[in-house]
DNA sequence: GTTTATTGTTGAGGTAAATCAAACCGATAA
DNA sequence: TTATCGGTTTGATTTACCTCAACAATAAAC
């Protein structure tokens, strides 16, 4: 099971006024006296190890948890089995936004490695945003990032074929990786050929063989889970294409 | 253009307290005394004649829109042009949610029959959140709703044939008419069926065959956009088919 | 160090949906 | 009446992706 470690007063400070995600993360825009006050937000850390649930779809929604470190897979299914991943989600990413209608999670968030989340109780943020009203906008913000985000996998899926799929994707990745201070041309794929695939409503060996032809072109460097783009540009053209071959 | 009516104090009292979407729309839930307070939420009304934008991508974001009657769809778009219709909306929900982010809309919003909309702008309704608590969690709901909806999408989008996403679709909108006080059984479809395509990730011939596929089968009796459902559980086991064809 | 899973690659063949093309229907207008 | 037009249906053909299957590579277990 997953460790609790309660934030006490003795305890070193570890709330979001000295976190190195601050700029990123739940505290984004916030001014120094704001900062202070959400300080109280995150009750406790939790430790969630490669392969668990941080929450079951149907299980109660309490809080929402801004992730410290690590990788998490969201996914949605249907009653008859039927299942697909809703998205990937790094640190300084909020998870649990979809819980609040019905106040139960609306889908599984599954850890593709050893992971720290920050709980964060949603009365408390709820009820700290009627007093900060900066803390009140961010929560919209975040809010609706994601129905934004969601909007754009909704055009991936809808419109576009197996390889600009691929490019999307890895674009999107290496672009969100590199606004946390890691490399634009190199990354390590946390997820399976599975994972990726369906995400993208592609079958696995699709994926393989959309990576397969990217590293023949020259356009990336594939070995097992590392991958290099090396021709950043071609690969937004591949995104872009729409027919454009002539 | 657009006519603009203003609520004036002298005019009939218009606002969301005596509105017969109530139990459906921006105020459900609430209580009568949180009812008369949110009743200046809505500044103004605005008329929209069919094919008119109510807003477009990229235009500067004021306010959220409450659907009063008619019927919207809304698209996003690739730089290069690819375009897809991410959700039709009906009497009672809410448009414009995607513009909080960025502060500008994410998305097009476009009447597909003459309309009328409450102009709510989402400066008041933070404004006022703050002091209405039970307004704040309704907003927070109202995104979280889209939040679902838009995985559901995904779902829908990245895991079913053709013909599961039709009568997906058609049991989606009659379940929401329903909800409305129409039929459960008749509807008239408001959109093309190239629209439909579009936000079924399909193209409009594609659409066309499954509608006379399930015609022949005496599942729905279609003439035009006029369509009823003849065998509404039928439609839902192919939903929940998934190969279960032995 | 060998065995056993797990994950990833590649090939051959089948199929659902796209594409291309023609005709049809209902509404509006000339 | 005939003509025009957007939307729709239907048929013939193509194709992108899926399915099935074998195998390779890597990691985990014994």
């Amino acid at each position: 099971m997953a460790t609790m470690i309660p934030i006490t007063p003795t305890a070193i400070k570890v709330a979001c006024s000295n976190c190195n995600l601050r700029e990123l993360c739940m505290p984004m825009g916030l001014s120094d006296q704001d900062l202070d006050r959400i300080d109280q937000l995150v009750a406790v850390r939790k430790k969630i190890k490669k392969g668990e649930f941080l929450f079951h779809s149907g299980s109660p929604f309490k809080s929402i948890y801004a992730i410290r470190t690590g990788f998490f897979k969201t996914s949605v299914a249907t009653e008859d089995g039927r299942d697909q991943v809703s998205g990937f989600q790094m640190a300084g990413e909020i998870i649990g936004l979809d819980g609040i209608v019905n106040d139960h999670h609306a889908c599984d968030a599954i850890a593709l490695e050893d992971a720290e989340v920050c709980v964060m109780p949603f009365e408390k943020i709820e009820q700290l945003s009627l007093e900060v009203k900066s803390l009140q906008h961010h929560v919209h913000k975040m809010m609706s990032r994601e129905i934004v985000r969601e909007n754009s996998v909704i055009l991936l899926l809808g419109s576009m074929k197996a390889e600009e799929r691929l490019a999307a994707f890895l674009l999107n990745l290496v672009q969100r990786l590199h606004a946390r201070g890691f490399s634009q041309t190199e990354l390590v794929l946390r997820m399976t050929r599975e994972e990726i695939g369906s995400f993208l409503g592609l079958k696995l060996e699709t994926v393989s063989r959309a990576f397969s032809k990217f590293a023949e072109d020259g356009i990336i460097d594939v070995k097992q889970r590392n991958l290099k783009i090396m021709k950043p540009d071609v690969l937004k053209q591949i995104v872009n294409s729409q027919d454009k071959c002539i």
